[in-house]
DNA sequence: CAAGATGTTCTGCCGTGCAGACTATCTCAT
DNA sequence: ATGAGATAGTCTGCACGGCAGAACATCTTG
C-alpha cells in the first residue's frame, strides 16, 4: 500500500471549495471595503439590534485589530455606523445605514448567483443539504456556549424586528 | 424587513468550518512542515507516480513560488525528493521518501481523529455525506479539464500501485 | 539554428493574522 | 468612595502567504 489520495482529505475539499468561492464572489463583491469580510460586516450590521464590535469580530472569525480598519473602510463608504453603547461607553454598536441596507440588498442578489456558481456542480437539492450540512458544523463551532444564537437567527430570516 | 442573518451566508459557513478545521488539525500536523499544506503535498507526493511541482501546486491551489520553500523545508526534513523529469529537465518530479511515508501513516491517524473532531456535531453518515458532497464541488472546480483524476484517486485508493 | 513557450526559483509588494502596548471605561471589593 | 483589575477599542510591529515580475534553464516549433 502507498497511501489515500488527496482529494479524500477534508482539508483539501474545504480549501478547494472557499478558493472557488472567493475566485466567485470577488466580482459580486467588487467595489465594496473588505470583501468577503466586510460583506458579512455589513450583513452583520443590518441586523435588528445594533451588535457590538468585539462580539462580531470573534463571531466572524476577524481578529480585532482587523475588525478597526474593517468597519473604517465600511464607515468611510457610508455603509454603517459606529455608535458607542449607551449602556457601556467603551463599546461602539454597530448598525447599517439606510445605504448601507441597500447596498447590501444589491450585494445579496449577486451573491445569490454567484453562490450557485461555486455549488454548480450540485444539484438543488445537495446544495442545500450541503449549506446545510455545513451551517450546522459551523453554528456548533462558532458557539458551543451561545444556544442563543439559533433563535436570533430564527426571528431575523422572518423579519420580524 | 431588515435582512438575513449571517448564519445562512455560505461563506461565513464555509470560513468558520475552514477556520475550526485550521484548528483543529494544527496539533495533529505538530512538527510537520508547512502545516496543512505540507500534509497535502507530502499526501500527494506519496501516489504511485512521482508528480511535477507545478501540477501538484495547481492541484492544492498552492502558488508556485510558495511551493518552492515548502518542498524545499519538506526536502530538509527527509520526507519528500526532488529528482529531475528525464521527459523534461526543466521540471522536477517529486516523491515521497520511505521516512515520509512513515510519516504520512503516522499524520494520516491523527488527521483522522482531528477531523472527526471538526464534525463533531454531525453524526457518522451525515459526516460521510459532507465530504461527498464537498468532494464533488472541489473536484468540478479543481479539475473542470481533467476527468481522469476521479480514476487515478480510484487507482489510489484501492492500493494498487 | 533562431524564436518563443514552459518549469522552477528568486525578489519585492501587499493584505491579513497575531502579539503586545496603550487609553478609556467598567466592575468589584474594601 | 476609591483603588485594583478586567474589558473594548485602537495602534504598532512582526510573520506568513498570495501575487506579480524577472531570471535562468530547457523544451518545442519553424
Amino acid at each position: 500500500m502507498r497511501a489515500e489520495a488527496v482529494e479524500a482529505d477534508l482539508g483539501w475539499a474545504l480549501g478547494t471549495v472557499f478558493r472557488g468561492y472567493l475566485r466567485a464572489t470577488e466580482e459580486a463583491l467588487a467595489g465594496l471595503p473588505g470583501g468577503p469580510r466586510g460583506y458579512q460586516v455589513l450583513t452583520s450590521a443590518a441586523r435588528c439590534e445594533p451588535t457590538r464590535q468585539l462580539v462580531m469580530a470573534q463571531h466572524l472569525g476577524v481578529d480585532r485589530t482587523v475588525m478597526t480598519y474593517l468597519i473604517d473602510d465600511l464607515e468611510n463608504a457610508g455603509l454603517v455606523e459606529r455608535r458607542p453603547d449607551p449602556a457601556d461607553r467603551r463599546a461602539r454598536l454597530l448598525s447599517a445605514t439606510e445605504r448601507g441596507l441597500a447596498r447590501l440588498v444589491e450585494a445579496n442578489r449577486a451573491m445569490r448567483a454567484a453562490e450557485d456558481r461555486v455549488l454548480g456542480a450540485l444539484d438543488p437539492r445537495e446544495r442545500d443539504r450541503l449549506r446545510e450540512l455545513l451551517r450546522k458544523v459551523a453554528m456548533a463551532d462558532a458557539a458551543p456556549d451561545n444556544p442563543c444564537a439559533v433563535v436570533q437567527e430564527a426571528a431575523a430570516l422572518d423579519g420580524t424586528c
